[in-house]
RNA sequence: GCGGCCGUCGUCUAGCCUGGACUAGGACGCCGGCCUUCCAAGCCGGCGAUCCCGGGUUCAAAUCCCGGCGGCCGCACCA
């Protein structure tokens, strides 16, 4: 099967039985834009709660999931650094089209700094020194501002800028302080999200793979940066993960290297264990979805490739057929980047507070004010007096009493009869910090393909999608052996109206031949077929039909349903 | 954004170069019926495309020209 087949049949597939198509399609489409249908929706959601019960339900002594608005006012976004960040000053050559980075251009014509300048200076300057295209020496244009955050306005006043969230993860940085209170201040924390996300991408391309709006999946894990975190890789450190390192990368290699998640961490590739810990976590999800290890690895980006709040970032990519490597998600260390800016701009204290185990008893001078004294003699110059005084360090105030017997202070000199240097005792119960994140970020429709990709074989020129049972947006098919038989349909109906009842998904299908309807279904990737046949009626026992294996099993049917479930869980397989 | 290639029933496509006999053909799928004791069997009937959108040339446009939208690939961009 050539690579441009196996793509092009997963698409054909996709529309043809209703996976996802091009949105707004009758009027002509927009790039970018996928509309999930009936069998792509079902899949997505069960994409997600495996997400949910990988990320979340399984750490959920530590992870907890949230929800907030895709739409933020200005000043977040500002405060996070994408306004900043993602708005580039861009300029096109009028002869061979190339878009360029307007400061760059300046900054390599003309030798200074133009980081920052605005595009009128930016234009000005173009203009005065002809600065010309790089490439084919042609005229440039005027210099706009390209930002790929979507722009919206709050409410009826058009000054209430708004921005469409480009990730999920500042909705987590701003409810860390009440998700921190609610958890009765458990750390680490991680907060989680699964939602809808926009980004006015130049040039959307590579079907599901590049999208103006998609779902995130998406973990802030919060933790202490002085705790010595080493013990919470020990369980896994034995455990093998591929990684092309930023070293690797200079030198061009194009191959990962395999390291143990204890070798990586120790060797301090991966800059945190928490950041280990969740790559490996990673790992092995995409090994559920059905990604072998070999066909994954962990790339990390190169500091100028990163974002502008991470100081490590590996990208996790898989093979794809049709393009190579693909990015499925990213993992980056943002330190305390975010609430350290969210703290700046809302002048809000998000700092966390860790009591020490014992009680930290320390010595230490204070500066003791007489203010009595003070106010008789100073009068109005008091209040000033004692704001100095405030921020004078206790040490320095000892020493110039002890040597000149007077402190200088707002221009008065105050001798022993105002202030005396006395040493106490102060217990310290614990420290306030700002705590670091690492975050794990998938995007599910990349996923939702990736999976599709990975599921899809062939068998007798017969397509059969392997999506993992418990995954798979159907889950049961009921047939009838054959349709013109009373008997036989009556009892099949019987049994889907129960299966039904219990909770599964299922349809019921009696057109066309057993063969043509058991085909049909292998397509759609449902694991189960039940046909209900003759002996049925004698003995009151149906077939279950395995998908990826076409093997058949008799059951009775009062065990059909328990039979079920424990195949769908993948606790068994069919004998 | 630029360049190359491309856009016809649900899907895959024939026709386009060389305008008219195209009421746009086929295959698969889909729907209804018959038949059928386990892997897309067969038979009968049916539904399904104003040929991506808009404009132009022409007596006449799926076909030629222009613009737009969309797709793939390359370049650029990329949280």
């Amino acid at each position: 099967m050539s690579s441009k087949d196996r793509y092009l049949k997963v698409v054909e597939l996709a529309r043809r039985r209703g996976f996802f198509w091009p949105s707004y399609e009758i009027y002509g489409g927009v790039a970018g834009f996928y509309d999930m249908g009936p069998l792509g929706t079902a899949l997505k959601r069960k994409l997600e709660s495996f997400w949910r019960e990988w990320f979340v339900r399984r750490h959920q002594d530590m992870v907890v999931e949230i929800e907030t608005p895709i739409i933020g006012p200005a000043r977040v976004y500002e405060a996070s650094g994408h306004v900043e960040s993602f708005t580039d000053p861009i300029v096109q050559c009028t002869r061979c089209g190339r878009l360029f980075r307007a400061d760059h251009l300046v900054e390599e014509a003309l030798g200074i700094k133009a980081e920052g300048m605005d595009p009128r200076e930016l234009n000005t300057l173009i203009k005065e020194h002809n600065i010309r295209c790089p490439v084919c020496g042609g005229k440039l244009g005027d210099v706009r501002l390209f930002n790929l955050l979507f722009k919206t306005t709050i409410g009826p006043y058009t000054s209430n800028t708004g921005y469409l969230r480009p990730e999920a993860a500042q909705g987590m940085f701003l409810a860390f302080k009440r998700v921190h209170g609610v958890m009765r201040n458990k750390m680490p924390l991680g907060i989680a999200q699964v939602g809808r996300v926009a980004r006015n991408e130049i040039s959307p391309r590579q079907l599901l793979l590049r999208v103006r709006e998609f779902t995130i999946m998406e973990m802030e894990f919060f933790f202490d940066p002085d705790e010595d975190y080493s013990s919470i890789v020990e369980p896994i450190a034995s455990e093998k993960i591929r990684i092309r390192t930023g070293e690797d990368k200079r030198r061009g290699l194009e191959k990962p290297g395999e390291y143990s998640v204890g070798e990586a961490v120790q060797e301090k590739i991966i800059m945190h264990p928490w950041l280990a810990y969740w790559m490996y976590e990673a790992s092995r999800f995409l090994e559920k979805l059905g990604v072998p290890l070999h066909k994954q690895f962990f790339d990390e980006k190169l500091p100028e490739e990163r974002a502008h709040y991470a100081s490590q970032t590996f990208d996790q990519v898989v093979w794809t057929e049709r393009w190579g490597w693909v990015e499925v998600s990213g993992h980056a260390y943002r330190g305390s980047y975010d609430l350290s800016r969210h703290m700046k701009y809302s002048g809000q204290d998000l700092t966390v507070f860790k009591p020490y185990t014992t009680p930290l008893k320390r010595r230490r001078l204070r500066i003791r004010v007489n203010k009595a004294s003070i106010g008789a003699e100073f009068r109005e110059k008091t209040p000033k007096i004692l704001a100095e005084l405030a921020s004078m360090q206790p040490e320095e105030a000892e020493a110039a009493l002890k040597e000149k017997g007077y402190i200088e202070v707002a221009g008065v000199r105050l001798t022993d009869k105002h202030v005396s240097i006395v040493e106490e005792e102060v217990v310290e119960t614990g420290k306030r910090y700002i705590p670091h994140v690492v975050e794990p970020s998938f995007g599910a429709e990349r996923l939702l393909y990736i999976l599709l990709e990975y599921a899809y074989s062939e068998k007798d020129g017969r397509t059969v999608l392997k999506i993992p049972a418990f995954l798979a947006p159907i889950q049961v098919v009921i047939l009838p052996l054959v349709s013109n038989h009373e008997g036989i349909v009556r009892k099949a109906l019987e049994i889907k109206e129960m299966l039904s009842n219990m909770g599964f998904t299922l349809y019921y299908d009696d057109s066309g031949s057993i063969g043509a309807r058991y085909a049909r279904a292998d397509e759609i990737g449902v694991p189960y077929a039940v046909t209900i046949d003759h002996r049925s009626l004698e003995d009151n026992t149906v077939t279950i039909r395995y998908r990826d294996t076409w093997m058949q099993e008799r059951v009775p049917v009062d065990m059909l349903p328990s039979r079920l479930r424990s195949l769908l869980a993948g606790k068994e397989h069919l004998s």
